[in-house]
DNA sequence: TTTATAGATTATAATTGTTCTAAATTAGTA
DNA sequence: TACTAATTTAGAACAATTATAATCTATAAA
């Protein structure tokens, strides 16, 4: 049903209803919403749950490479559940994530890595500007 | 003598010896150090300056786009006063920052921007992994 | 050289997202 | 049904950064 949640079984993990609610929210979500707002979604349902599960479980969920966690900016981590490859554009002004597919790819860094012998996990681009609904509004 | 301070002053701001210090600092330094970073290493000689002092002068630098903040982790800034385009790597393990040349350059969101008329103003590349001597303390 | 003042610096308080703690609760098992 | 280790909870702690308000100073005018 939910293949996050699946995952958390396998990984031997408990299976409570805070964890189905976070996993049900997340499942093919495409927001990249903050553990603030999810808290404040699952709130009126879930109205004992506090952050500390949250935080937890996503960082359960992220160890797992089940999610991934995107430092776009100092103030807030997002938190984005499709871990295919794919970038993102992060507004300045109102903060909202927009996934970027590409086609070209990265370029490749596998000679930085020889070279240096500094082992690349991850390849993080941010494509840093103003939305089209901040432009406007600006206007 | 020091384009930074240089800058600062064609800028119209007042040329106090604290930012002069941090213009001095920062000139061909490619350790990208954080504000305590710097604090810690200007107060044998400002034992008066404070950290307020210098966030407020790296804030100023980056808007007026003499240096860049680089937001590679949620714990702290770094500040990087090379404003060619180059990428970074960041250790997740010691935090150090590497500067990485590119070569063939990072894909062209041109059609991304005209698709969607959202504005991008700054791709940002963050190599994450575990450097060289953090692999080999490991072992 | 003195004075005036807008801007800068300072110490400290406030802020904010996240992490920690310890007590209470609960899922899963015997 | 009872046990126990994992989980949840509320609230405290934390740490980097930002804001505040008083003091100081770089600069320019008198």
């Amino acid at each position: 049903m939910n293949k996050l949640f699946d995952r958390l079984k396998e990984g031997g993990l408990k299976l409570t209803p805070q964890r189905l609610a976070i996993a049900d929210y997340l499942k093919g979500n495409t927001s990249h919403p903050t553990a603030a707002k999810i808290y404040e979604d699952l709130k009126p349902q879930y109205p004992s749950m506090s952050m500390a599960t949250i935080y937890n479980t996503l960082s359960t969920m992220a160890e797992m490479e089940l999610i991934q966690e995107l430092r776009l900016h100092k103030e807030q981590i997002h938190y984005d559940p499709d871990m295919s490859h794919h970038l993102h554009f992060f507004c300045r002004h109102c903060h909202s994530v927009i996934d970027v597919p590409h086609k070209e790819g990265i370029p490749d860094f596998k000679e930085f890595e020889k070279k240096t012998t500094n082992r690349i996990d991850h390849v993080s681009v941010a494509l840093i500007g103003v939305c089209k609904k901040c432009l406007q509004k600006k206007q």
